[in-house]
DNA sequence: CTAATATATGAGCAGATGTTCATATGTTGT
DNA sequence: ACAACATATGAACATCTGCTCATATATTAG
C-alpha cells in the first residue's frame, strides 16, 4: 500500500521489468517535447502539402498557393510556422519570397514517412 | 485577367518555375494526408513519451503510466489512438496487456527526428 | 458467483489549431 | 509620392485534441 492506502498496479504486474533501466535511457521531457513540437509540424496536410512542393525546387508564395489550391493568406500562415520550426528558408528577390526546404534532414523525414505509408498500404487488403 | 476580372500573382511572378514539374511529382493528395495523418501520431508529447518508453522493450500500460507519471486513463486513451495508427501492438498476457512499438519504422522514425533536434541544438547559440 | 485487478471507453470540458477576412508591410516602377 | 503587386499578420471563429472523471469490460482468484 502507498501513503493514500491504494496499492498500486505497478508495484504488482509485470514484476520482471527493469524501470530503473528504461528510466534511465529516457531522454529528458524537454527533448521528448522538442521532438514531439518538430513532429507537429509535419502532421498538418497543408503544411505536409507546402513541404513536399519545395522537395525539389524553391517555390515563391504565390505559385504555392496556387498549386496546392490555398489562400494565399493560408500558405503564408503556415510558412511562417515552418520558418519558426526551421524546416524552411525564405529568400528575398525583388517583390517575391522564395521559400526552400532548410536541410536534408527534413527530405529524409518526410521520406522515411511516405515509406511508412506506402508499406502499409501494401500489406492492407 | 482570370475570369473574375483580377489577375492572379501566379502568372506574373517566378516566370521561370516549370509548376507542371512540380505538379506531376505531387502526391495525391490522400497520401499526403495520409503521412500527415502519420507525422500527427508522433506530434504529442504524450505519446512520444510513450513511443519512446517502448523503445528498448514492451511495458504494460499501468507500467507506462507509472514512468510517465500519467493517469492510467490519459495512457490508454493515448495507446488506443497509437495502435489504430498502427505504431504500437498490444499482446494480452492475462489481466496485463503488454504494448510494444508495431515494426522498426517507428524506432528510425523517431531516431531521425531525435537527431534533427540534437542538431540544431548544436546550432543554437 | 463475487471481489479484485488491469485495461478500455464515453461524456464533457478547456485549450490548441487552422482558416478566413481585413489590413499592414515591403518592394518596384512611374 | 503614389499605385500596383507580393507577402505577412492580427482578430475572430469553428473545429479538433487531449485530459479528467466515471464507468464498462475482461481476466483471475477465492
Amino acid at each position: 500500500m502507498d501513503q493514500d492506502g491504494k496499492k498500486l498496479a505497478a508495484e504488482n504486474c509485470c514484476h520482471g521489468q527493469n524501470m530503473e533501466q528504461v528510466e534511465e535511457m529516457m531522454p529528458t521531457d524537454e527533448c521528448l517535447y522538442d521532438v514531439a513540437e518538430l513532429f507537429k509540424l509535419f502532421g498538418d496536410s497543408t503544411r505536409m502539402k507546402i513541404l513536399y512542393a519545395l522537395f525539389e525546387s524553391e517555390l515563391c508564395v504565390c505559385h504555392m498557393a496556387q498549386l496546392l489550391g490555398l489562400t494565399q493568406s493560408a500558405v503564408s500562415h503556415q510558412l511562417r510556422i515552418l520558418k519558426g520550426g526551421r524546416l524552411v528558408k525564405p529568400r528575398r528577390e525583388g517583390k517575391t519570397v522564395y521559400y526552400s526546404l532548410a536541410d536534408d534532414h527534413v527530405r529524409k523525414i518526410i521520406a522515411q514517412g511516405m515509406e511508412h505509408i506506402m508499406e502499409q498500404q501494401g500489406v492492407m487488403v
